[in-house]
RNA sequence: GCCGGCGUAGCUCAGCGGUAGAGCAGCUGAUUCGUAAUCAGCAGGUCACCGGUUCAAAUCCGGUCGCCGGCUCCA
């Protein structure tokens, strides 16, 4: 082989020689006999790659097609910097700041005076389709990262300069299309006519680096796909999202409210919202129950000092509601923790009786930040379906396996789909290390064993304790804590909790906090964009409607819905006087499990006729045979756990 | 808390300096009807709140409160 040429692989067993030097599209080409217009950048021994970039050496090369995940990564990359030209050309004092690629699309940040308008969002737009229409090449260069921060502190791009005085690299890369330069680390579509569908969809404040207490930049958000119809498809996702919102089917289903002269972030709750948390809390007991943990109530108010020693007047304060009674200090919880510290230290606690598992749907009171409030799922008040568990430091990963265990049984019963991340510790911090990691590698062992993947978040711990959180998704995607897993190692000491062990020696027990739904507002709110305000049977608020086809069958219909109430089915009698069909779109429109129908043939046959919400009609049958159905479904629905009349 | 947008009837929205509107819901009456909207009539508003500009403000300006989309923070 001579010194000038290079053997190059494909992904299965394509092989070819070329030239050294030859790009890597020219390398495709060879290997695979095509060029397809969808690949726009390639995988070069693993690593994304422009299809322009020379290749030296041999490797093995994959190509990457623009409807491929990170053939979008990078398409919706590319749209950021055509973004930004835009507003380079049309805003000049503007400054660049970061500009990635993100789940669902894109966003670039810009320093400028005056925040961007709706009406500029259109101009970037406009000019946007204009540079997609010129083909403009992406063209990469490399130089030392002295030269790129001079070469930028000379545009007077200062965030540029800042993002290159943090690096560590010696040689760094920038890209150019038309008279746009950014620095970046690629790869790029070939040129800009590969953008063929693309939408800007919002702009919004945010802070550089992500800190608050730096300057504010304006964000674009935006998001472009493979083609158009794959872009329409998600537009209609969007679409469709906003009639699952939580906040629109709470109101049109009657399922709560919140109320201006109340107060932002307190939900009140209609008849048919409280009755689905009587339903979740009935459930949630039962399970708790059988699973070994006591049900315990503590106090909503208690004095400052206790928050004192709990740490969280130090740690919490600025979240915290106070208020004095006869000239006392006290603090409404934030959390439940201090009164099960309490009872746990009412007496002398033996090793015999470890593990501990305190329970208790607590309600606290938290003063988030004014604009983080979002319906249901971000409050100021909510109900924690909580619990602390007190055990020794050898049961610990038995107990974390347990409620892992708990989490995944309950999720599986809902439909959930779920992610797990692990939270280690944070800069700012307490305990020794020895605690940290014992609790962490327990955290972690207890996941392995279980079998279920989890993503590492390095940092983002309580400053108490590692911990395990479980995300559940909104109907936009957006990702929502609510199961989580927390190891303290602070309130067993502060509260000099002890256990006497086999040594007759006084011992510290470990602690974890933990929650399985969450908060019942949020858990509610995700409940219900999940199933679109249709809920299952066995949580339906209301499980069936009697309605009659016209009134002369009213004194039968009422006997009817008299006998599903005494079965304890959650059940409404329409009596107006409108007809069938009208009745039944109500129902159909408020997401009834079951319409039971009720008509002169009904009558004649002492039966009743129930029609299904997705429109099949059951044909007749008597009304214990419709009980036995709910019965049935409700347990199947559940998982075998609720029946009718839970409560 | 920060950046931007928005607050008109119970709900969805129109009106954007010159007498507050529609559809749905509600009420009354008629109709007695078989699986997603029967017909007719009636009633319903401090145009979020406070202040300013103007002969005149739902409309323009400022402030407050609330909501929406983000950022930061979190169950």
């Amino acid at each position: 082989m001579g010194e000038d040429v290079i053997e190059v692989k494909g992904s299965n067993e394509e092989r070819a020689t070329v030239k050294k030097g030859t790009t890597v599209g020219d390398v495709l080409k060879a290997l695979y006999g095509k060029v397809d217009s969808r690949w726009i950048a390639a995988k070069v021994n693993g690593d994304l790659y422009d299809l322009s970039r020379p290749i030296y050496e041999a490797v093995q090369v994959e190509p990457v097609a623009i409807d491929s995940p990170e053939g979008l990564d990078i398409l919706r990359h590319s749209t950021s910097h055509v973004m930004a030209q835009a507003v380079k050309e049309l805003f000049p004092e503007a400054k660049v700041a970061i500009g990635p690629s993100i789940e669902n699309g894109f966003y670039y940040d810009f320093d400028v005076s005056k925040p961007f308008t709706p009406e500029d969002l259109e101009k970037i737009e406009a000019r946007m389709a204009e540079i997609v229409q010129e083909h403009l090449p992406f063209q990469r260069r490399e130089m030392s990262r002295s030269e790129a921060i001079e070469f930028f502190r000379k545009m007077g791009e200062t965030y540029k300069v800042e993002l290159l005085e943090n690096m560590e690299d010696g040689m760094v890369s920038l890209y150019q299309q038309g008279g746009f330069v950014d620095l970046c680390r690629g790869p790029h579509i070939p040129h800009t006519g590969y953008i063929k569908a693309f939408k800007l969809t919002g702009v919004a404040g945010a802070y550089w680096r992500g800190d608050e207490r730096n300057p504010m930049l304006q964000r674009i958000y935006g998001t472009a796909f493979s083609d158009k119809k794959t872009l329409k498809k998600y537009l209609n996702f969007l679409e469709e999202a906003k009639r699952r919102d939580h906040r629109r089917l709470g109101r049109e289903l009657d399922l709560f409210q919140f109320n201006e002269e109340v107060g932002p972030g307190m939900v009140i709750y209609h008849p048919k919202g409280a009755i689905i948390r009587q339903i979740l809390e009935a459930f949630e007991k039962k399970e708790h129950l059988r699973r070994g943990y006591q049900i315990v109530i503590g106090p909503t108010l208690l004095k400052t000092e206790l928050w004192k020693r709990s740490g969280h007047f130090d740690n919490y304060r600025e979240n915290m509601y106070f208020t004095e009674v006869e000239g006392q200090s006290y603090g409404i919880k934030p959390m439940n923790c201090i009164a099960h510290m309490l009872i746990y230290k009412s007496k002398v606690r033996s090793y015999r009786d470890l593990p501990i598992r305190y329970f208790e749907l607590g309600t606290v009171h938290r003063h988030e930040k004014s604009g983080v409030l979002h319906g249901l799922l971000r409050v100021r008040q909510f109900t924690q379906d909580d619990a602390h568990i007190l055990c020794t430091p050898e049961q610990l990963q038995d107990e974390i396996k347990g409620v892992i265990d708990f989490v995944i049984d309950v999720m599986g019963i809902f439909g959930f789909p779920y992610e797990m991340e692990v939270s280690t510790r944070p800069e700012k911090s307490i305990g020794t290390d020895e605690d940290w990691d014992r609790a962490t590698s327990a955290l972690i062992n207890a996941l392995n064993d279980v079998g279920i993947p989890y993503e590492i978040c390095e940092g983002e711990g309580a400053f108490y304790g590692p911990k395990i959180d479980v995300k559940l998704r909104d109907a936009l995607d957006r990702r929502w804590q609510c199961a989580t897993i927390q190891c303290d190692f602070t309130l067993p000491e502060r509260f000099d909790l002890t256990y006497v062990g086999p040594d007759g020696q006084k011992h510290r027990p470990v602690m974890l906090h933990r929650v399985i739904l969450g908060a019942m507002e949020r858990f509610l709110g995700i409940l219900i964009e999940h199933y679109a305000g249709a809920f299952p049977t066995w949580l339906a608020p209301v499980q069936a409607v009697v309605m009659t086809v016209t009134d002369n069958q009213l004194n039968y219909a009422r006997k009817v819905y008299q006998q599903l109430v005494d079965a304890e089915v959650r059940v409404e009698l329409d009596d107006r006087n409108e007809k069938l069909g009208f009745k039944i779109r109500e129902a159909q429109l408020q997401k009834v499990p079951y319409m039971v129908i009720v008509g002169d043939r009904e009558v004649e046959a002492g039966s009743i006729n129930p029609r299904r919400r997705d429109g099949k009609q059951l044909g007749m049958m008597s009304v214990g045979e419709f009980v036995d159905l709910l019965e049935r479904e409700c347990r199947e629905g559940s998982k075998g756990r609720v029946g009718l009349g839970i409560i």
